[in-house]
RNA sequence: GCCCGGAUGGCGGAAUCGGCAGACGCGGAGGACUCAAAAUCCUUUGCCUUAAUCGGCGUGUGGGUUCGAGUCCCACUCCGGGCACCA
């Protein structure tokens, strides 16, 4: 389409002022009232896509609109640059991954200068540059002194095909490896953890004053798995010396207890299986090995059997005396609670299928009001009243089990518990591109921080990236062989990185104070700026990085890194809707990409920005059809009929439609505002083409005087310059010779922001019957009146009283016949 | 299975506190300008009925509360997402 300015042009010009200028760069001292707008730590995947422009579109307009506001907005931009597509190229080309990785990194913040977006770019921040590695390594050594960071074994995904060690998303739903096909294997490595569940009770307690969408706050909730109950000791007969500690939720239902079981990776297996039964529980113990943790927890297992084996060994249930019997079974995890449970059929579901399956009693010990119907089959999770419960029969199941947690710690067989979902922080890679985990093993002195001043550790760049199948950092002997910081005698480095989740935990600290060598950031900068008061992101990122950022602000300020800042790192959290395209998320494995660059050289920037910011709720996913580039074009005949009315001349009218306009506009400037405040951007971009179209039809109609004709175009301009910055900028520099973002946000007269007079509806049980334009401030009295003197409103009653007369003065009144 | 979120014209969506459903845009129809086209501008556009009005219907389905329901309550259908043997 053709278009009424040289959008090329003057977009370049803008950019290359914002940049020039640091329009955007703001200092830790500048007395302004801080804001902190940020977006999600961006992977540097080369050139935006329309979800990157989507993201850095929101961003942009929250820190043009604020800066407007008066506020000192700090604007950071970085690139989380460690991580698996880098390392893949490599072992593709035999390129090093820095290489590719700086070039995607040029590529991504050449798109976001070109949509147009600002930063304070003095702040930039790269993972994998040493000046960040040196402090990610020191926060992970801090930790490890804090008693936060441990070591112990933990089952990897081993593909034997490409004799390698998968991330998860590498490993298929069937369990097979993503590029060999092999079946993925359990092996089992020492790895580093970080501490999370240590905070579990503060992430999840804290969750509830955060401004976050409910969504995301649910699903942390449900992530940390908060669950109240009681831990207890089930004697084993004949082995005076051997308890079995079982968690439960429901101790109230502990009479019903009929049988024990413990997961097959449970210690106390081996010592408690009989002669008989060994072979039997070594099949199954063998055959959950083997099986795949996708396997094991596949979405069929309604349809697989239960699969267990009886150790020959029996418990006693402390509440009744008597023996029940010892399982083993793969539906009872070792990695939850203590790894074995007190089975009650009649009151949970699993128990059920499996005491069914293994022709086990089944004891009901809760009934609802009525009791339970004649036919009821199977569990009864319900609430109800106690029945063949002993000293617990007749009450509430609430009631009931504090009352058996009480009797449990009176004879000291348990006590109440809590229990998390959530699991400690694997936090090892075997990967060459990620953060070196700085630790060196020596033979005596065991595993040791690398000291301070020898800080960062770095990985070496003499390594060939051959598809071994191995990290190059675990064979590299320059690397490996180091001295021991303790004895001096020959030692050998850790040669696992870290998660790159690490790196995006505590990034947003880093922006605060990039700029210091001596600490990760100073704490008067983060007490400056923390905080982060509107963050941005995708929804994918809702349980992660989230959750992980959370626990490394609080562990942060607990270890003395960030003193004095709130605990909670993001105050407001926003999620963007995904783009799909024919019912799939838009990405570059989907082969679906619609590229931003090509909207550049038409609409410009600011079309495709305005289109993002037009089309629909942001927080909704928006697909992305074959009409989508009309609507696009339709945003930027917008900013051309804008253009012609900025620059053409001033008609002064007659002055006739002045009152309405001047209203009208202040109606506006009130409703954008609020509209960008609750992030209702589609509305507030429809508000501005209001506004446009009626200037533009009184402007035709030669109606408006030249004062309310300026003030009008102005303000549209203003209004408009946090989502199209460049075309605002050019008009208004061209109008006033000044810069439209370094003006104030409009301010409305509340007195001119409500009309004078209007439509009042009168209906007859319910149904319009006629409507009259009357003053804003009309009593009811007066609309009752006005209302029953119509004609056609006494035609409508024939004379009859009305039985009830609703009046909601100036909007309706309504009449019951 | 459990937990969230959603369903409004041909399409994207609006209705912020229970008060004229369909703002704004896309698409469609008609017209102006033009030799013609593009661009631009104007009019019109929920459905049925009608020459037009009048009238009737209408926010996934079925009930309910209310003078009044897209909005609140109950039950359900479908779609999307998260979690998924977590004891």
């Amino acid at each position: 389409m053709a278009r009424a300015f040289r959008v090329t042009e003057i977009e370049s010009k803008w950019q290359a002022f914002w940049l020039e200028n640091g329009t955007y760069e703001v200092d830790n001292d500048d007395p302004r009232p801080s804001f902190y707008a940020l977006c999600m730590y961006p992977y540097p995947s080369g050139s935006a896509h329309q979800g990157h422009v989507r993201n850095y579109t929101f961003g942009d307009l929250n820190v043009r609109y604020q800066t407007m506001k008066g506020f000192a907005v700090l604007s950071p931009f970085g690139f989380d640059s460690f991580g698996l597509p880098a390392e893949n190229a490599a072992i593709k080309t035999g390129r090093h991954p820095r290489e590719f990785t700086d070039e995607r990194i040029e590529e991504l913040r050449a798109s976001v200068r070109k949509l147009g977006a600002v930063y304070d770019w003095r702040r930039e921040v790269r993972s994998h540059d040493p000046r960040y590695i040196r402090w990610s390594q020191a926060i992970f050594l801090k930790f490890y002194e804090a008693g936060l960071v441990y070591r112990k074994m933990a089952p990897v995904n081993w593909c034997p095909g490409c004799t390698t060690v998968l991330a998860n998303e590498q490993v298929l739903a069937d369990g097979t490896c993503d590029r060999s096909g092999d079946i993925v294997e359990k092996r089992d490595l020492e790895q580093w953890f970080f501490r999370i569940t240590a905070y579990a009770d503060e992430l999840l307690a804290m969750l509830d004053d955060l401004e976050w969408p409910e969504r995301v706050k649910t699903m942390q909730r449900n992530w940390i798995g908060r669950s109240e109950g009681a831990e207890l000791t089930l004697k084993v007969e004949g082995h005076d010396d051997l308890g079995i500690e079982v968690f439960t939720t429901r101790p109230d239902t502990s009479f019903g207890m009929t049988y024990a079981v413990l997961a097959p990776e449970h210690p106390l297996v081996e010592a408690i299986t009989t002669a008989q039964c060994r072979s039997a529980v070594d099949a199954l113990r063998e055959s959950a090995a083997g099986a795949s943790e996708i396997e094991r927890t596949s979405s069929d297992n309604k349809t697989l059997d239960k699969r267990g084996a009886y150790t020959g060994a029996n418990v006693i249930n402390p509440f009744t005396g008597q023996a029940i019997p010892v399982y083993v079974a793969d539906y009872v995890l070792m990695g939850y609670g203590t790894g074995a449970i007190m089975a009650v059929p009649a009151e949970d579901e699993r128990d059920f299928a499996f005491a069914t399956t293994y022709g086990l009693p089944i004891i009901r010990t809760t009934e609802p009001k009525g009791g339970l119907p004649a036919d009821f089959e199977g569990a009864y999770t319900g609430s109800g009243i106690k029945v063949n419960s002993g000293f617990l029969d007749g009450l509430s199941v609430p009631v009931a089990k504090s009352k058996a947690i009480a009797w449990l710690e009176s004879e000291g067989i348990g006590r109440g518990t809590v229990n998390y979902r959530l699991r400690d922080w694997l936090v090892s890679r075997q990967r060459f591109w990620g953060c070196p985990i700085p630790i060196v093993y020596c033979d005596t002195c065991g595993a040791l921080p690398v000291p301070d001043d020898q800080l960062p550790v770095l990985a070496p760049d003499d390594v060939a990236f051959v598809p071994s199948g191995q990290s190059p950092l675990a064979t590299h002997q320059g690397f490996i062989s180091t001295t021991c910081p303790h004895c001096g005698k020959a030692a050998r480095r850790e040669s696992d990185t870290m998660d790159t989740f690490v790196d995006s935990s505590w990034y947003f600290l880093r922006f605060c104070d990039p700029f210091s060598d001596d600490v990760p950031f100073s704490p008067e900068a983060v007490q400056r700026w923390m905080p982060v008061d509107q963050y941005i992101g995708g929804i994918e990122h809702a349980i992660l990085h989230l959750l992980y950022a959370r626990f490394f602000t609080k562990a942060l300020i607990d270890v003395g890194f960030a003193p004095g800042i709130e605990r909670e790192p993001f105050k407001r959290l926003f999620t963007q809707g995904m783009i799909r395209m024919d019912g799939s998320k838009m990405s570059k494995s989907k082969g679906n990409l619609v590229a931003p660059t090509k909207y550049y050289e038409t609409v410009g920037a600011d079309g495709l920005r305005l289109f993002h910011l037009f089309v629909g709720p942001p927080a909704d996913d928006f697909d992305w059809t074959d009409q989508t580039d009309q609507v696009i074009d339709g945003c930027a005949r917008f900013l051309d009929r804008l253009w012609r009315l900025a620059v053409a001349d001033v008609i002064s009218g007659s002055g006739g439609k002045d009152d309405e306009m001047r209203r009208m506009t202040h109606r506006i400037i009130k409703k954008v505002t609020d509209d960008l405040d609750r992030w209702s951007y589609n509305t507030a971009v429809a508000g501005l083409m209001e506004l446009l179209n009626a200037t533009m039809k009184a402007r035709a109609e030669s109606e408006l005087g030249e004062d309310v004709l300026n003030h009008a175009v102005d303000t549209l301009i203003q209004l408009l310059a946090p989502m199209a910055p460049h075309v605002t900028a050019e008009l208004w520099e061209m109008r006033h010779g000044t810069h439209v973002h370094e003006q104030e946000w409009p301010t409305y007269d509340p007195d001119l922001v409500t009309e004078d007079t209007v439509t009042m509806v009168v209906q007859v049980n319910g149904k319009v019957k006629t409507k009259f334009e009357v003053a804003a401030d009309i009593s009811d009295d007066a609309a009752i009146a006005l209302a029953l003197g119509d004609e056609a409103i006494m035609s409508e009653l024939g004379g009859r009283e009305p039985s009830r007369v609703i009046a909601r003065p100036p909007k309706l009144v309504n009449i019951v016949r």
